[in-house]
DNA sequence: TGAATATTTGCAAACGTTTGCAGGGTTGCT
DNA sequence: AGCAACCCTGCAAACGTTTGCAAATATTCA
C-alpha cells in the first residue's frame, strides 16, 4: 500500500481497474438504481469499491443532483442552556439519516439571523431548523414562499400554517398558576419576556387568562416585561417591583433564567424565597435544581423536541409535503422549593 | 421582477447577458484575479453580477478547487456547558472568515468518534477542531499524517507536537491545592476524572506535585478515580470515601460537574459544605456560582480558546504551516463559599 | 515606424458525478 | 425461425465553476 496516496480514488478509477464504464459503477453505488446492474458485476464493483477505498465525492454529487445532505441549525444563543439538547436532538436523528448539520449562531440578532439565513441558502441546505424566529419575522415570512423546506422549533410566528415543533406554553403556565392558586397566592407578579418571540408573549397572555380561571385578577402594576430571557433582565424587573414596593407573594418568571435572576432580587432585598415570595421558572433547564432554592418550574422535553422538529423536517425533505402539522408538546410541572404556601401575614 | 425564479443564476447567465465569456466574469468575482480584467468591464460585470443577484454555486467552486470552505468540530457532549462556549468562540471568528462550521456530537465515545471524524473527512472540511481527543487516540494519531489540518482544544494527546488550545492544568490545580493548604487543610483527597483524557490525566499527576510542594504527602487511599467527567460519577466516588470512613477535610475535584456530585454526596452524608469538607472544582462553568454553596473553582476563559483555537487553524488552512506552536492559558482561581478553613476538630 | 512587450479577453479542458438514451445480447413466445 | 420483449451496459451530455494557454489588441521604446 502507497503511503502517497495523492489523490483521493474516484469512480473512473475503480471503473477502469474493472474495464466497465464509470455510470455501471455509479448505478451499483445508488441503491436506487442497483437493480440495474446484474448482481455478479454489481459484486464485482463492490469489491473493488471496498478494495480501493473509494469514497463518492459529495460536490460532484451535490452539483449534479442539487442535495447537499446538508441541513441548518438557526439558534439565538448557544450558551443559554436551553439549546444545546435541542441541537443534540437535531444532530443524532439527522446524523441517523445521513445528513449533517451546520451551525449559526445568531447572537439573538436580527441582523445577524438575516446574514446567516443567506449563508445557508447559499450552502444549499437541504432543509432549516430553526430557532430564533420572531412573532413577526420578515426574514422567515419572505422565505417560506422558497424552495427550501424548513421548521420551526421552541418559536414560533404569527402565522399558524408555519410548521413547528413547541410546546404547551398556555397550558404550562395554566399548571404554575393553579399550583400557585392552591399554595394560597392570590397577588402573583409576571415577569415576562420579550415580546417579539411567541413564547413570552404566549405566556403573558396565558398568565392573564389562567389568573382570571383560578378567580384571580391579575394586576397591571405586577407585569413587568424583560428585553431578553437573561438574568440581569430578571433581577432589573424583579427589583423594580421590590423597589417600587409592591404587594405580591410569587412571581411567575417566563423562563429559568429570569426566575434566577428575580432570586437574587429577593436576596437583595433582604427577603427569603419561598418563606416571603415564592418563585417559579419556566423549561427546567441543566442544574436548576441545584441552585438555591431549588428552583419550580415546568419540564420541556428539549432533546425530544430537537428530534421532532428533524423528523419533521425530513418527511418535508423526502417530498412527503403533505405531512405537514405542527406540534404542541404538553409539558409538566415540575415542583421544588421556590415556592411554598403564602406567608401568613 | 418574476416570482417565478426557476433554477439559480449562472456565472453564464451573467455573461450571456453581457455578451462575454463567463471567464472574464469568474475572474472579476475573484480576488487574486481581478487584476486581469480592465477596470471597466469589471464595473460593468459587477453591476450586472449585483441586477441579476447572481450566488456562486459552492459546490462547483468546491468541486473545482477542492476548498471547502467548511470546518468541522468535533465535540464529545454538547449538554456539557462546558463546550458551547467553545462552538461559540469557534464559530465567531469562523464565520467572520468565510467558514461554515459543521458539529458533530461523539457523545464521548471513541467508536462514534471514528464515523464523525470519517465524514468529516468523506465532506472535505478544511480543517478540525477536535475537543474529543483522548490521550492515547489512534484516530487522530493516524490522521496527523493526513492532508487536513486540526488543531485540539481543552484535551489534548500524548505526543507534544500536536498543535493544540489548552489550559495550563498544573498551574490551576497548584491554586487550589495551595488555595486549600492556606486554609489549613492537611488530609485533601482527588476525585480525579478518567485517565484516558489529558486534562483529567494532567490534573492527577499536577494533584500530587502540588501537594507535595506544598508540604503534604498525597495519601493513595483518598484518591478516587472515576470514569468520567459526570455528576453522578462525582458522587459515586465522593460517597466511596465517606462510606470507608475515610479522614480527610477537603475534596479537589477535577472539574466542576465531579464537585456537585461531590456536594450532593457530603449532604446525603449528613456533613455540611463547607464547615465539615471544603469542594473544589475546575473550569468554572456557568451556574456554578449559583449552586448551594457557591462553588470554589479555576476560571478557563473557554470562548476565548474556542476563538484561539479557531485562529490557529485558520492560519494552517492558509498555508502558514510554519505558524504552529500550541498555546496552553494561564487559568485563574475563583474563591467563593464551597471552601472554608479546616474545620478545628 | 516597427518590433517587442504588456494588457485584456476568449477558448476549452478539466473537476467527479448522474442519467436519458441507445445498442447489443438473451430470452421467451408463437 | 423470427420477432418482441427484456436485461444489462456503454455513451455522452450535463451540473457551474476555475485556470493554463492562446489570440487579439494596446502600449512602449528605440
Amino acid at each position: 500500500m502507497s503511503t502517497m496516496k495523492r489523490t483521493r480514488v474516484t469512480l473512473r478509477d475503480v471503473a477502469r481497474r474493472l474495464d466497465v464504464h464509470p455510470s455501471t459503477v455509479s448505478r451499483v453505488l445508488n441503491p436506487r438504481t442497483r437493480s440495474m446492474v446484474a448482481d455478479a458485476m454489481a459484486e464485482r464493483v463492490m469489491e473493488a469499491v471496498e478494495d480501493m477505498g473509494y469514497r463518492p465525492n459529495p460536490f460532484a454529487y451535490s452539483l449534479k443532483t442539487n442535495r447537499s445532505f446538508i441541513i441548518g441549525v438557526l439558534i439565538p444563543d448557544i450558551t443559554d442552556p436551553l439549546f444545546p439538547p435541542i441541537i443534540q436532538g437535531v444532530e443524532r436523528t439527522m446524523a441517523a439519516a445521513g445528513y449533517t448539520t451546520i451551525l449559526a449562531d445568531t447572537d439573538n440578532d436580527p441582523e445577524r439571523q438575516r446574514v446567516n439565513f443567506d449563508i445557508m441558502r447559499e450552502r444549499q441546505v437541504d432543509g432549516l431548523i430553526i430557532a430564533t424566529a420572531r412573532y413577526e419575522d420578515p426574514v422567515i415570512e419572505e422565505a417560506r414562499s422558497g424552495d427550501i423546506p424548513m421548521i420551526l422549533v421552541i418559536r414560533t410566528i404569527a402565522d399558524p400554517e408555519m410548521p413547528c415543533v413547541i410546546n404547551d406554553d398556555a397550558h404550562g403556565i395554566g399548571l404554575i398558576v393553579s399550583h400557585l392558586a392552591a399554595l394560597g397566592h392570590r397577588r402573583i407578579a409576571h415577569i415576562a419576556g420579550p415580546q417579539d418571540v411567541s413564547t413570552a408573549r404566549v405566556r403573558h397572555r396565558a398568565f392573564e387568562v389562567a389568573m382570571r380561571k383560578a378567580g384571580l385578577e391579575p394586576d397591571p402594576a405586577l407585569i413587568q416585561i424583560c428585553c431578553s430571557f437573561a438574568e440581569d433582565e430578571g433581577r432589573g424587573a424583579a427589583s423594580d417591583l421590590l423597589e417600587r414596593g409592591e404587594k405580591f407573594t410569587a412571581m411567575v418568571a417566563a423562563n429559568d433564567l429570569l426566575a434566577i435572576g428575580c432570586l437574587d432580587a429577593v436576596k437583595l432585598f433582604g427577603k427569603r424565597c419561598p418563606e416571603d415570595i415564592s418563585v417559579t421558572g419556566y423549561n427546567d433547564m441543566p442544574f436548576v435544581d441545584k441552585i438555591q432554592p431549588p428552583l419550580t418550574t415546568v419540564r420541556i422535553p428539549h432533546d425530544e423536541m430537537g428530534a421532532m422538529a428533524a423528523r419533521l423536517l425530513l418527511k418535508r425533505i423526502e417530498g412527503d409535503a403533505t405531512a405537514s402539522g405542527s406540534i404542541a408538546i404538553r409539558p409538566e410541572l415540575v415542583v421544588r422549593e421556590s415556592t411554598g404556601p403564602v406567608p401568613t401575614a
